[in-house]
DNA sequence: CCATAACTTACACTTGGTGTAACAGTACAC
DNA sequence: GTGTACTGTTACACCAAGTGTAAGTTATGG
């Protein structure tokens, strides 16, 4: 069981193997016109395999879900002294702007990421779930630091509503990014999406909406 | 095709009879293990009748999804004049202690809705689901009250903060119901809950968690 | 009473996912 | 090196959810 061994090697191949053929095939015909057993047969694996490494054929398109859970946590866990939790969400949201060069290439396949899983019903089910354990493990981390009593529902709703922050302002960069202009505009106009959501959250919903 | 008809009277009841016969088995016995096709057998309709009425096993649990949708917005949407949307959103949570009867009757079953969907993936997924609709048919109606520009980030963060207040309060109605203890105590607790949780989103996140 | 539309059914089929037991290559101790 | 235990892969048989189709049945409206 060595972390350096031939055998995990070899485990992580076949592993990135079938995710990347598995991905290649879907963006080519969509994820519904493309069935287990073809993936299995394209990756030169037995179909038993490919669920040995991916519980689900959803898992084959967010295999990588673990990235943003870390994220957002390390938002929570490891920032500065004196950052409250707003400050290093509204941070994480300004650094979003790193993420318009992987826009822009995903968008020039001819079925995006975003297209792949918008308008499918069980990827989109998947991301929601992908999202709720993202809520759920922040929402711990949050109990943990306030040091809060077990079943206090604050916690949940902070790390709810943070996280949709995020997902929202990287869904209307997206859009913006797929509207077009260049990457100096687009990074203006979403610090202030960030900065108008966050003003929001550090005053309170009571104004909303606006009169 | 009029409402009244006898073929929609016999078409509701064959809806109604499938839904009861399911659940009564899920609650028997829990929701993997029961097949759809013992579900048809025990309402004595071919199991293409089942997929007709309910386009998954799921839609079986969660077919009074709507009712809890058409709620959240009509605190949206009929709020008396004066009243914000946030003051509208805590008098909902203020008036969830009308639900607890009916925690204590479910808590009753040897296996309660509650048991029934927690725990098992697809169910939680669906519920995920079901709240993630709500949430986009409430942002809809925020957007269009506020006047928000298309694809503004804004009445999504407000309605996903709202619908998981709720939700998070709702768990927590349960929870202490759970634990026992008079309805009237555990009212004060509820209210005390739904305060605390309200007085955050009115003044803001920033000072959460506090030092 | 008849024609049509709407609901149900039987049946065959696809596909995601599991269980099992055998097989093959790696790790490791000696 | 050699034997052995371990671990990932495979073939294969199987289950259950869900779909498509064509035919049967019953209400509806003229």
């Amino acid at each position: 069981m060595r972390a350096g061994g031939l055998r995990e090697l070899k485990k992580n191949q076949t592993r990135q193997l079938i995710a990347d053929t598995a991905n290649a095939l879907f963006r080519a015909r969509g994820f519904d016109e493309v069935t287990v057993d073809e993936i299995a047969a394209a990756a030169q694996v037995s179909k038993k395999t490919v669920f040995n490494h991916f519980p689900t054929k959803e898992d084959l398109v967010f295999y990588r879900a673990e990235d943003r859970e870390a994220m957002s946590l390390a938002a929570v866990t490891d920032r500065p002294a004196g950052f409250s939790i707003l400050d290093s969400f509204r941070a994480m949201c300004l650094a979003q702007t790193r993420f318009i060069p992987g826009m822009r290439r995903d968008l020039d396949h001819p079925r995006s990421f975003f297209d792949l899983v918008s308008g499918n019903p069980s990827l989109e089910r998947k991301m929601h779930e992908v999202n709720e354990r993202i809520v759920r493990v922040l929402a711990d981390a949050l109990a943990a630091e306030a040091g809060a009593e077990p079943g206090d529902p604050l916690p949940h709703v902070v790390a709810s509503t943070l996280v949709s922050a995020q997902r929202a302002l990287y869904r209307r960069l997206r859009q913006r990014v797929r509207e077009g202009g260049p990457d100096e505009e687009i990074g203006r106009a979403h610090r202030a999406d960030v900065e108008r959501v966050f003003d929001l959250l550090g005053t309170g919903l009571g104004g909303y909406p606006p009169v």
